[in-house]
DNA sequence: CCATCATTCAATCTATCAATTGAATTGATG
DNA sequence: CATCAATTCAATTGATAGATTGAATGATGG
């Protein structure tokens, strides 16, 4: 009785289908470094420590899902994110996260705890601190992520080779870093290592692929 | 090297077992009768044609995904979304799906593609249109689905008695029927029957659940 | 305190999905 | 056109999830 229709049923087997997409932990990962921009199976595959038929069943099934397109350059096929509406998806199933299971909260403050005290600086903030100048910015990614794409006027320093920049930088002036996103540990783990040589060093809240999606200016190679 | 760290990945293993929970059409089909408001173990197998063990053991999962909660009131076990950010995240899931899964866009042309014809209006535009006064709201979901809230003001018209009530509606005024969400032919048919009666009639574009999640007056019982 | 009823649990079967392996295909480059 | 590297396909195995049935639970209301 009542409303069971088919094309209501059609369209929800599809949603079922693209949340089953999202429903594993190596897709997720994929579609977080895809964020970042373009990739090779090759650099995925590596990025995910997983071996390469592996990763590239799990892309076609992202592609099979709408969620990813593939493009072939040279040798390589570069996969990449649809949409922007994708990582909004993914924002929201975070959000939920981080708001309805306890065991996301637990994790978030105990391997995250530090984020309040870190401070984190906002894109809005940051805009604004960059155009009074007086902030150093710090991309704290791989060095072929930074190739990719950075924030504009961002140093790459990956965190091995922190140690060593952390010489280099001006003690007069705040330092700010990024990495990957939300739950990318590289930053925090960046601005402990400033502030114990004595910087002041914040984290911007989130990470490039966010940036990217707001439109805002990004510098490449 | 670089990233994995256990932290992200045990983040990611909730993130994907939360997509899961959504991957299943019947899951999917009663979070949006959540949507409406509480609903009772009995309401929901009922609606969904589906035997009650079967709808319980999906509702569990959903709560144990964080998804929904439960209070008993008298011999029943009412089901509700635990936070407003779940809609939005199925909101994220349907744009998505819109955009970029071709079946779907199929889907939705055909079987919604009167939804331009029918002019459908927007919630400011509505609000507007009642303060002016002048247009007649019906409600075309099921009785009891109005009396757990409905939009004020709003005449409870289920799509079998219809035809009766076309009767006794004032054919000076326009119509608006909403139902319970976009993708719900209710309202779409109730406006094709008003239209070949003679009526001005249009769509709310979204539903209830949509309106109520702006954080709109609803009117219960 | 007991009878009742809505809901949940437990156990089973079936179907579907993920990971792995090795082979096949594709396209670029000499 | 041949070769090589990168990627994809195909087939197998093991694991996991959904539907179904019948019984158990636990709160209610007399």
């Amino acid at each position: 009785m009542s409303s069971s229709d088919s094309p209501k049923r059609q369209l929800l087997a599809q949603f079922a289908a693209l949340a089953r997409a999202l429903g594993h932990e190596h897709r997720l990962e994929l579609l977080e470094h895809l964020g970042q921009g373009e990739r090779s199976v090759e650099a995925l595959a590596t990025r995910c420590g997983q071996p390469f038929a592996n990763i590239s069943q799990h892309l076609q099934q992202l592609r099979r899902s709408g969620l990813v397109a593939t493009r072939r350059n040279g040798k390589r096929v570069l996969y990449r994110l649809t949409d922007d509406a994708v990582p909004a998806l993914l924002a929201a199933l975070r959000q939920v996260a981080e708001r309805n299971i306890a065991e996301v909260r637990h994790i978030v403050a105990r391997d995250f705890g530090a984020r309040d005290g870190l401070e984190p600086v906002s894109r809005d903030e940051l805009l604004a601190r960059l155009r009074e100048g007086g902030v150093v910015l710090l991309d704290v990614r791989p060095p072929d992520e930074y190739a990719a794409g950075h924030l504009p006027g961002a140093l790459n320093v990956p965190p091995d080779r922190l140690d060593a920049a952390i010489a280099a930088l001006p003690r007069d002036r705040e330092v700010v870093a990024y990495c990957r996103g939300p739950y990318c540990v590289l930053s925090f783990e960046a601005v402990e290592a400033l502030r114990r040589q004595g910087f002041r060093a914040r984290r911007l809240e989130d990470g490039f692929p966010e940036w990217k999606a707001a439109g805002l200016a990004v510098e490449a190679a």
